[in-house]
RNA sequence: GGUCGCGUGGCCGAGCGGCUAGGCAAAGCUCUGCAAAAGCUUCUACUCCAGUUCGAAUCUGGACGCGACCUCCA
């Protein structure tokens, strides 16, 4: 039985679907402005392992996850100008050809992370019209007012009949004398309310026609729009990252029930932040680390290049809910636990059972309950870190079968034919690990092999020594067991 | 200033009333031409103070420290 942590609540709860055996779930995506980082794999990660996971269960999902190519104001007081159109001018663009360029480039980088494409990819631009009916919806709802060619959201009337801050846990009232008085904000009734479009100014690139002005939508609206329209008024699940919570998530929330006078999404997931050396990654700090600067090495805090995966584990060894902390030592440490597990699900892929039993009833009840265990950990909040301590704990009993510690026939055939399937559907079905450097046992690599057997046969150390550098350039390394010789990805 | 969350061994990180994950690093052993890999062993922590309890890292109160959000952000 599934459990996870939802953020309206605030508690774990049993997951049920609104219409077993189909989960809809909707999850935030980039703005599409500059290179995808950390903190967009912890996201994709965090959400590609709720989408296996969901599948693996049985369910059919539709996982929507959202691009955001229309641009949203840098901020209040720049009031002209959006991340899109600013990016477009500085690299001398059209705005379209820099969310374009982005697009590719973060769905290049999810690849590298094993990360898998949602079922339907909705870009805001291509919603314009819906989002304008839906902004006349809550205008006829009258949660909405029209302001010198802007519309905006009426908090305060909406706060009378539904709650606003349910899901993020403020009192509205505080937050009315909290809230300071910004420029640029007199046209609105309520500092608080929120623009559900907006008027362009002369200088503004992306504009669209609306009953209102020519203007492009408020930040918020695309959600609750896109939502609806692949998923449906009510749904499964919504995700994001932390800092979404408030104001988006909460607004979004707001405008859902002003349009539809009903429930918007039944759980909410969210992911927490990444920090760098303990700190908050920001662009002002110089701590900003984009996925390719990690995945080469070219970022000056990193001291080395972590691969793809070297990134997609360490995120994993973590829980979704807490702040994952990235530093060097952390990131070595995880790409020798990460190869580890590697190597062990390559070597029981080789292990054979010879059907004849010498059971030890007290190994194969460990094997069988470490096996029962994998699910139950995923089915607490997806909690892969557990997943992968008893994901090591089979590594080592994997080992320990291959180097004849322990007889493999001393379990029982059912059990080593579970845990020949399961190691590996965990591994990378459920958690997506992949071996990256895929390394053909080619006849070059045998023959190195063969020569290294014959070298030490005849006792040819500096040939040995040979075969050991040349293995090693290739990211492998030679392993002498008691029975035979054999590679494996360097630790 | 307001709201919320967190402080775990050399490091990263689970756990959330008793059974004291896991990984990395370090040390020793087995194996070995030397290694590597693998296996075995060792290292025993919960910011502080006060309370609740037979019993607290886990619950309550307080202090200190850190972070997030309140403004664009995954």
């Amino acid at each position: 039985m599934l459990q996870i942590t939802n953020t309206l609540s605030r508690k774990k709860e049993k997951f049920e679907p609104l219409n077993a055996p189909f989960v809809g779930m909707y999850v935030c995506g980039p703005t599409v402005y500059g290179d995808a980082h950390m903190g967009h794999a912890r996201a994709a990660v965090t959400f590609d392992i709720v989408f296996r996971y969901l599948k693996y269960l049985g369910y059919k999902v539709r996982y929507v996850r959202n691009i955001t190519d229309v641009g949203h104001l840098v901020n209040d007081s720049d009031s002209g100008e959006d991340k899109i159109a600013k990016k477009a001018k500085l690299e001398n663009l059209e705005p379209m050809e820099v969310a374009q360029l982005y697009t590719n480039r973060y769905h290049n980088d999810m690849d590298k992370l094993n990360v898998l494409r949602p079922s339907i990819e909705p870009r805001a631009s291509g919603h314009i019209s819906e989002q304008i009916e839906y902004i006349q919806a809550i205008l006829d709802n009258h949660y909405a007012y029209i302001s010198n060619g802007s519309v905006y959201f009426d908090v305060k009337k909406y706060h009378e009949k539904y709650h606003y801050g349910t899901l993020s846990g403020r009192v509205i009232e505080d937050m009315m004398h909290g809230s300071r008085d910004l420029e640029g904000q007199d046209q609105k009734r309520n500092p608080l309310d929120f623009a559900l479009w907006k008027k362009a100014a002369p200088e503004h690139i992306m504009r669209w026609n609306s009953p209102w002005s020519e203007g492009f939508p408020g930040w918020h609206i695309e959600c609750s729009v896109m939502s609806n329209k692949y998923l449906g008024k009510y749904f499964d699940i919504h995700g994001g990252g932390m800092d979404l919570v408030f104001p988006h998530h909460e607004s979004e929330l707001a405008q859902a029930q002003a349009c539809q006078d009903s429930h918007f999404a039944k759980y909410w997931l969210h992911n927490n932040m990444v920090t760098i050396n303990g700190q908050k990654m920001g662009k002002s700090l110089n701590n900003f680390i984009t996925l390719d600067e990690l995945f080469e090495g070219s970022h000056e805090l990193m001291e080395d290049a972590y691969s793809p995966m070297t990134l997609r584990f360490y995120i994993l060894q973590a829980h979704y809910r807490g702040t994952l902390d990235v530093s060097n030592a952390a990131l070595k440490a995880a790409k020798i636990a990460y190869r580890k597990l590697l190597n062990a699900n390559i070597l029981l892929s080789k292990l054979e059972h010879d059907n004849v039993e010498t059971l030890d009833v007290e190994l194969n009840t460990q094997v069988e309950n470490l096996l029962q265990s994998l699910d139950e950990a995923m089915n607490d909040d997806f909690n892969t870190g557990i997943a992968i301590s008893h994901l090591f704990a089979l590594a080592n009993l994997i080992n320990s079968f291959h180097n004849k510690i322990k007889n493999i026939n001393s379990i029982n055939e059912q059990t080593f034919d579970v845990l020949k399937t399961k190691y590996d559907l965990f591994f990378s079905e459920i958690l997506g690990l992949k071996e990256e450097l895929v390394v053909n046992v080619n006849p070059a690599l045998e023959a190195l092999i063969s020569l290294y057997k014959q070298a030490k046969v005849a006792k040819e150390y500096d040939k040995v020594d040979e075969v050991r550098k040349s293995m090693k350039a290739m990211g492998l390394v030679i392993k002498d067991t008691k029975f035979d010789v054999e590679w494996a990805y360097e630790v």
